[in-house]
DNA sequence: TTGTAGGCGTTATCAG
DNA sequence: CTGATAACGCCTACAA
């Protein structure tokens, strides 16, 4: 019967002529090669089982018709897609891109490929994206962040799609994330500022909004300074976007308060950028008048007049891990890789100790 | 990890309910909601042919039973993947990843999903990329630029798989791409700066291998210059990477030479950046003593000391537009979008007029 | 408006 | 090692 289909199916070639009417599929490699298909699909996926006589035939006859696999007929037999959906909050911050070059990589390497959305620091939108992804098959997922749709646990549980989140990492939910202990390293930052004599701080950092990594970093500072018996000033705590004209306008707005701070972190290298830029305009002197430091690290931050210290995030190994590890969990391979990933503070010249002048803290202490 | 990995894998159905035991499918959801497969099919993509009645039982079953449709099995049948594949050369040029969340948004809008890959500027990368997606299924395809591997052609032929070229354009391949007339778009920036009166030009720009969009505004240089009868001296042209500190040094490179250029045309914003830069630490007045100009504008180029002088291309509507026309394509509508991308000179305090000490036309003309 | 019955292109389970 | 043949989960003429 199937034969009967089949011939009915396929319109007459009239040409006479045996080339490929329409698609080439496995079965016309089959009968190219006279074998049946399912050694030409042994030929492709599992060459050792079949002899080199008859694979040699099959490829001449794959070439010869520009035969192209049918991924989504396999990626239904078989219940893997060899895809990997990835969620970012947005492309367009140096981090990200990155990360998700490094991701594209080393799926590639792999046979694997990518599916890219961007939910825009939206919960919503990520959970119906990774819902989309879900549909398309995918065998894995990336996110960012710990902090997801309620509902996602429920729609991957069913599924059992192994799911990694990104740029996070704390001992507590170690194996379910790979990236910097984000409150950590602003900690560490913190410190830094603070055993170079810095008492007045202000921070100048994108929303928090659905954004537990720049939460963390702001917690760390915090934590940092309490530890000094130090707060923040409502007055020193700056919140917007994310752009340098943005960084501008807070780091004004910052400096022209009472008392005056002598270290300003930024919560992206951006702001930072903006901060040090206004900084000239307002005829300051950095790091004497104000030290200025970032988190992340672009190149131009390194190559201003005054060179910014920031923090700097392996993006890419971020994304490189993140890749291998549901990689080798589909495969059912071990794998050891870092889940914290390495991070450095970077000194550079927009930070030194507080000029005597401008610290006001042997006045208020 | 196999601890971790079996716990995971089945949860135990601990409660006697009867509940989904593995996996609903349009079955599971047919029977409960007591109609057949072909209903529950059709209640979801062709609801108005359904009864009110069924139509609302169904969809009750389904999110009751938690059903995700399976989108390879879909794609199987209907031969459509409802998916786009686009092939940057990168994504940490500010320009791709603008498109790139462009197109995304704009596919996620109507139930399309983006694969992404990055080729590196390498021509056979980017025909294997394309073959995987080819094989993945995609509906379509987003390029950039026009010159691809040779057997692409061939390949795309026999699955009619409708593709885009983006970030160029020329009238000659109207319809097959979207972005700007590179060549144009450099041809009046160099007549901007000769009717300013520059005669001594150099250019710092990346490489031009496998990037006819670089190589198409180099020509727009040259061919603005020689309808003045001038040419770029070949000690004035550095060609190199992408980035800063290139920029800073192919900049220090044509400024040493002579004679000495009083107009550097950078390729692309980082070296534009770097060049300037690199001015400041040679002491050298912008634009006094040399005029510099970029292509493509990043935030920080407005921002700088001195803001500098470049061409603003829509890369959000070359994405937006790119996946509009896509879709528009493979739904049989009419669409009119303009092939040509908006580019706008966006002159700054970067460039103007030669100073007469530094200019020695007067001395050679 | 609803149901029945292949079929989409591969893989996988069996025998030979 | 190779060849039939039944899935895989959904869609869609065709019938009712």
């Amino acid at each position: 019967m199937s034969t009967q289909g089949s011939s009915e199916k396929k319109p007459p070639n009239h040409a006479g002529q045996p080339r490929q009417s329409s698609l080439a599929g496995l079965r016309e490699v089959a009968v190219a090669a006279h074998v049946s298909t399912a050694t030409v699909s042994r030929a492709i996926n599992t060459p050792h089982l079949v002899s080199p006589k008859l694979r040699e035939r099959i490829h001449q006859a794959i070439d010869q018709l520009g035969w192209v696999p049918d991924g989504t007929a396999r990626a239904l037999a078989t219940k893997r897609s060899y895809t990997i959906g990835a969620v970012f909050p947005t492309l367009t911050h140096g981090d990200f891109a990155r990360a998700t070059t490094a991701i594209q990589q080393e799926l590639q390497a792999r046979g694997y490929t990518l599916l890219l959305a961007c939910s825009d620091y939206d919960l919503e939108q990520e959970f119906q994206q990774i819902k989309k992804f879900i549909e398309r098959g995918v065998d894995g997922l990336i996110l960012v962040g710990e902090n997801h749709h309620p509902d996602l646990d429920k729609l991957l549980a069913r599924r059992s799609v192994p799911i990694i989140n990104t740029f996070v990492y704390s001992p507590q939910t170690h194996g379910t994330c790979i990236g910097p202990d984000n409150r950590k390293l602003f900690f560490d930052m913190t410190r830094y500022l603070i055993e170079m004599g810095h008492v007045v701080f202000a921070i100048v950092a994108q929303s928090v909004q659905n954004n537990d990594r720049a939460e963390a970093r702001l917690q760390g500072i915090q934590d940092a300074l309490a530890e000094e018996g130090i707060a923040v000033r409502p007055q020193h705590f700056a919140i917007g976007q994310w752009s340098i004209s943005e960084g501008r306008h807070l780091f004004r707005q910052v400096m022209a308060t009472q008392p005056r701070p002598t270290a300003v972190i930024c919560g992206n290298p951006y702001l930072a950028v903006g901060a040090y830029l206004e900084s000239i305009s307002m005829g300051l002197e950095v790091p004497q008048d104000v030290s200025i430091v970032g988190y992340d690290d672009i190149e131009v931050m390194n190559h201003l007049p005054v060179s910014l210290t920031t923090v700097r995030v392996q993006s890419e190994q971020v994304g490189r891990n993140a890749a291998r590890y549901l990689m080798a969990r589909l495969e059912d391979e071990a794998i050891d890789i870092p889940f914290q990933c390495d991070t450095e503070i970077v000194i550079r010249a927009s930070s030194g100790p507080p000029s005597r002048k401008n610290n006001p803290a042997s006045l208020s202490l």
